[in-house]
DNA sequence: CCGTATCCGACACGATACTG
DNA sequence: CAGTATCGTGTCGGATACGG
């Protein structure tokens, strides 16, 4: 012990490797945030989480490839296009409330840290 | 119900966006997690990572800068120097923990998808 | 062994303008 | 409202070479 555990060590670089691979990035996760909050609609999500136009359309056709959501346009007039998380996002919940928890922490920390000096 | 928390919808891409700040990129989750699993040498990590000279660099100053490793030199000769995580890395854990494994079911999801076909 | 320096291409991302 | 088109910029990151 103390020393290299070489096979974990490589699992749980694989494992990171292919999470980022599907949710890297600086959009996917606040955008899946957004739909499982409750947003559906184009500006709307647009405007929660500050993307420009261009890169939510982007980011949103990734998603719906890799089934993170889907995307309904329903025929008006007015047309209406929701978008929908699927099941499976939901298995990404506890990868959200874990990472978005270390991240609150994190800023109070440095918080804590500028004041001190 | 049903419709958008905007409370706690913003909380947690505020949570997200300060967790990707400090540990967001491709290289800073791998780097932790080889120093985590014992690895301390600059090479070693390289190779393990499989990661450019240049990058491991650069990432180590900033994981430093941050709190979440110390380098130590050792001099010599030969000098040795030795990268090791501090005590706050362990804060990351669960994150790690959390995402490696979400990402080895991601993969696992995605090549029974392939196979499917 | 532990890096730094330099060059370079790819692309992530933003800003703006425009369309049905 | 829901995007697309275009342009421009900066950063990421690899390759290579080099130095203590």
């Amino acid at each position: 012990m103390e020393k290299v555990s070489k096979e974990t060590c490589k699992k749980r670089l694989k494992g990171i490797d292919d999470a980022l691979y599907a949710i890297g990035g600086k959009w996917k996760l606040k955008i899946i945030i957004a739909l499982i909050e409750g947003y559906t609609r184009f500006n709307e999500m647009q405007r929660t989480i500050g993307i420009s136009a261009k890169m939510l359309s982007l980011e949103l056709k990734e998603l719906e490839l890799n089934g993170f959501l889907t995307r309904e346009v329903h025929p008006g007039p007015p047309v209406v296009v929701e978008y929908k998380v699927t099941e499976y996002s939901d298995s990404l919940q506890e990868v959200l409330q874990v990472l978005s928890n270390w991240g609150e922490k994190h800023r109070e920390k440095i918080r804590q840290e500028r004041s001190g000096k």
